[in-house]
DNA sequence: TTCTCCTGCTATAAAAACGATAGCATAAGA
DNA sequence: TCTTATGCTATCGTTTTTATAGCAGGAGAA
């Protein structure tokens, strides 16, 4: 499948803005998920299946991709974030601490109709 | 299809643990890019499947989600970011300054290899 | 009332993506 | 040589998405 990068039409927009196509390109099942159990360190390909709880060709698929970003590039430890890759990630990072609010939320939401 | 919510089980990931649950949300398609749209402001359903460029059936499907989840609720105006939409929102704009570093920084390596 | 719009969907079918699983080629070790 | 680890590719059934058509309810005009 087509590699959603800057500069070209991705799906849901022709524009090619830099958004557009990092939103197309994260939007793909378990491609944050990848991200994510990379930015803890690097991983091989089979642990990180197992991480990421995915298929290995969905898995292969979701590494070029990343790789065609220059998100991920490979190592003799594993696959590993770019520098850029890390510097997303860093963005990535703080939705943890979001989440855990969001459930507190969600929580005390059901119990007081 | 099942709405991925803190404390139960998602695709990839039976910890219930909430980031998994936010990442399997926010991993569907152009679920990102609705969030994105209704972040500049609220949007009847028309107006945000433009936005969006989906079809509606899948933006019903996303909205259901991101309602069930609370970032999103029906006002006068359309189709509202709650206040946790907003603070996830947040989160999500900065990935437009990166995304622009990005799109430089592939340029750059497509030109001097 | 009847005729248009507009809005917010639902329905359907075909195409694409995914998930689960099997298996293969290569290399290192026992 | 036999086993194990690694990094995939192949296949097939299921799910999801895309594209498009259409409908019900409400507002306003004739």
């Amino acid at each position: 499948m087509k590699t959603p990068l800057p500069g070209v039409p991705v799906r849901g927009s022709a524009s090619g803005r830099p958004i557009m196509a990092l939103l197309d390109l994260l939007g793909r099942r378990t491609q944050l998920r990848v991200l994510w159990e990379l930015s803890r360190g690097p991983l091989k390909f089979r642990p990180l299946q197992d991480a990421a709880g995915t298929s290995p060709g969905v898995l292969n698929a979701r590494l070029a991709e990343l790789r065609k970003a220059r998100l991920v590039e490979r190592s003799a430890d594993g696959y590993l974030l770019t520098e850029q890759g890390r510097t997303l990630a860093a963005h990535l990072l703080p939705l943890m601490r979001w989440s855990q609010d969001w459930a507190e939320a969600l929580a005390s939401d059901d119990s007081s109709p």
